[in-house]
DNA sequence: TAGATTGTTAATCGATTAACAATC
DNA sequence: TAGATTGTTAATCGATTAACAATC
């Protein structure tokens, strides 16, 4: 096989949208070079691991020098495919649903929702931030027209699966789930998890932690 | 000194919510007793990793028979500290902080919304779902005042690090922060970070790499 | 009893960090 | 040139997985 790329490290993957902020922000000021030692300090990570995280994205830079910021901004965006935009769909009209229908900031990570989907009839044919409330049933029909690969799931978790299942039979290549509940999907089908409740967990545990040792 | 306790592993942490929930579930349908290979099962992972993960909350199972349903819920629910409710403060009453507050599933995690803040003067005086939004400026007396540990920022990015500093005067001890941006806070505090943009960039990596292959 | 499952120790794997040569 | 920084290899650390004895 020809494909035995070593895979992309999910921890490194997480860290490249936070050095694309700080390059942007860099960019604004005017700078166009930039180290490793400087995008860590403002981090407050290591060097070594930003410089690993960067090479991943098939960037060189100059000893010496850096890196120039233009160029390693573009590795970046080209690396995360966030330089084209990619048309999504949603599913759960609530208002979770409609706080990232409503985030404009999506744009800069490549992510467009163009219909939100809702099993409720009475939501049906409202317009959540310009963008409409269709029946879950039209679905699989307009994701295999439009030929739309991501969908978003901020349904309750009772419905996450059946969700799931709605975007898969539409033909959806990735989930980005929202609902607090596990989901399977078919071999193939990326499945991206927002579980609050685990990002909950770590700062409660600490906290309780903390308490526990002052008392 | 005595704290010699190892840490806690992050990722283990995570995954005791989803435990949580499962084990819930299990408890509705009537079955008092489970093993790590049941659970493991049900949320595809190995079942040795549940079982360390279960040992962290000091619950001792029994050979050939498992554990008790009951139980672990108590243990997971004591080792998280979401046995009893905290109140929270959040900044930032745009839509994702509304949809926050909406969110009643909090409640299981130990949380509760007592207050919204904004700087925003148009909406100060609303309510949101039955929670009174009020200036920043209240926010460090009150917090104070209240006992307030937990502050949750749900501001824009430009406006998060000052809604950090603003929890930190009040006294909080914990920050979940939803602005993609990167905050600091003085040593002690704790700072659990929800990046979408981190999560987005694991789904869209992960379907640029499968797109780019199938070509 | 036999066998499933816990508890625990050891092996493996992968990510982070350290070391250092190459280079502009 | 001198020195900062990249690129790369090695060492360390921690998490996952495997192995197996203890036990109900």
């Amino acid at each position: 096989m020809a494909t035995d790329i070593k895979a992309i490290p999910v921890p490194a993957l997480k860290r490249l949208p936070s050095y694309l902020r700080f390059l942007k922000k860099l960019a604004g000021t005017g700078r166009d070079v930039v180290s490793c030692t400087h995008i860590a300090q403002d981090l407050r990570l290591d060097s070594t691991q930003v410089r690993k995280d960067l090479e991943l994205t098939g960037i060189t830079g100059r000893p010496r020098i850096g890196y120039i910021v233009s160029e390693l901004i573009t590795a970046i965006e080209e690396f995360l495919g966030w330089n084209n935009c990619r048309d999504a769909f949603l599913v759960g009209a609530g208002s979770l649903g409609a706080a990232l229908i409503g985030y404009t900031g999506f744009r800069d990570y490549g992510l467009n929702i163009v219909a939100a989907f809702d099993a409720d009839t009475r939501k049906v044919g409202a317009l959540v931030h310009d963008v409409e409330v269709l029946p879950v049933s039209k679905l699989p029909e307009l994701a295999e027209r439009m030929h739309i690969h991501v969908g978003i799931i901020t349904v309750p978790a009772d419905a996450a699966q059946e969700a799931a299942d709605l975007l898969v039979s539409g033909g959806i290549l990735a989930i980005w789930n929202f609902a607090p509940a596990h989901i399977t999907a078919p071999e193939g089908v990326i499945v991206e998890n927002v579980h609050l409740s685990s990002s909950l967990a770590v700062l409660t545990a600490r906290l309780t932690e903390t308490q526990r040792v002052e008392k």
